[in-house]
DNA sequence: GAGTGGTCTAGACCACTCA
DNA sequence: GAGTGGTCTAGACCACTCA
């Protein structure tokens, strides 16, 4: 038997929600691992199933956890590869999606620009990692990304050759720094394309182009990654439901 | 005592959340009206308070439905005003929020066009309604749109001038043509300005702009509107959350 | 067949609203 | 104080998974 620590005020299912919350943002499991039954929870807190359900509830429509009837429920592992198919409609003439090819053109450590301290959380001029990567689909440029790590949690990323592994960061992130990155945010305006970004997406100066900022988060929260991705806007098409 | 018609494979909670849904189509109660009490229903359909409680959950979260503690649940009446300030940041020099004022530049009975008729799943060329304005703050142009209706249902307006009411459409929907606006999918895309929308939104040809397109639907799921907006890309902000 | 999550019951008691 | 939704209990039984 266990008890909740958190705010008595709060209802019981919520208490419990933080909590597990708490555990799974301490690493207490791995992603892909099960966290224990709904029954071993309703014995170990001393509540209801119910009450015990209402909390895993909150988890899961959070996107933190995944139920599988009959086997149990698990961290869930995020999947970013998805969200970059809601902005782009990256296809190849037979009309199958697919993960667009990176090449790595630089990856260096540098002092944080204050933009990127801020969004990052970080001191002005904290060390971070830089990486500038063109994408592409069948040889064609279809994104052009600046990425920005705390070297704090990085310095590993330097040691080894992007180039050679695949093309989805987060994987990497996780395999080689034990970072996992749980949730982003993203927000997308529209620019006339500059010189520099004309020449890597290959189109010419001035057309239009989304811009898409994404910061990246831990289950605890704390700012992983920023970064800024610029795509032709003929390639852009993001739906949303509204109620 | 009442019974729930549909699929009797399905779980009772689900059941009751499709009849109820089923009700609200059909204008059993109108926008900002109570639904009976949780008791009420528990005795009406012979279901626990529990199960009763699960089927107006999932009308809540999908934004139908709206729970009122002591007080009761209601028809939810869409906000749409919201969904504009997710995409633009219109604001004043103080930096209040505001809601851009409306100049309608046309409104006229017209044939639908075949991409018109497919959004709104009309025949081709069947009668629907064009309107065409743009949206100012402090006398700047922010968006320039383009709206499709069906005749059938929308005649009334062309009986009224637009121009002496608000600057939202969707109460005059439902005020005039009692028509009621439940859901809308927008999609997201950028362009250069051409001659005409650069004129409209007084920006310089060729400049960036967000297009966005919006379908509007009732209760039952019928399309009742289709428009197309443009703002120029300097005002536009749109975040969205990633799991 | 043992173990898991999914559905459902029949309540009790609490917090809030409103006349 | 009557009526509403909000929380919580202590289960029972079902559908599914996996050795």
């Amino acid at each position: 038997m266990n008890s909740l620590s958190s705010d008595v005020r709060l209802p019981l299912y919520q208490r419990l929600r933080d909590h597990l919350a708490q555990q799974i943002a301490n690493n207490r499991w791995r992603p892909g691992e099960a966290i224990p039954t709904e029954a071993a929870l309703s014995a170990e807190y001393q509540l209801s199933t119910g009450t015990v359900r209402k909390a895993v509830d909150a988890l899961v429509s959070e996107g933190i956890l995944e139920r599988q009837q009959g086997r149990g429920t698990f961290i869930r592992r995020p999947q970013f590869q998805s969200s970059l198919f809601r902005f782009f409609r990256f296809q190849t003439a037979a009309g199958e999606r697919q993960v667009p090819e990176s090449r790595i053109l630089s990856i260096e450590p540098v002092t944080a620009p204050s933009a990127v301290a801020q969004a990052l959380g970080l001191p002005l001029e904290a060390p971070v990692i830089r990486i500038v990567r063109v994408r592409l689909l069948e040889v064609q440029p279809v994104l052009a990304e600046e990425i920005w790590l705390p070297r704090s949690r990085f310095q590993a990323l330097l040691e080894i050759d992007l180039n050679r592994q695949g093309p989805l960061l987060y994987p990497i992130y996780e395999e080689v720094c034990g970072q996992v990155v749980a949730y982003a945010e993203e927000t997308l305006t529209a620019e006339s394309v500059n010189h520099l970004h004309a020449r890597l997406l290959q189109v010419p100066v001035n057309s239009p182009v989304v811009v898409i900022e994404r910061l990246a988060r831990d289950y605890a929260g704390t700012p992983l990654e920023w970064r800024r991705s610029r795509g032709h806007a003929e390639h852009f098409r993001y739906s949303v439901d509204i109620r």
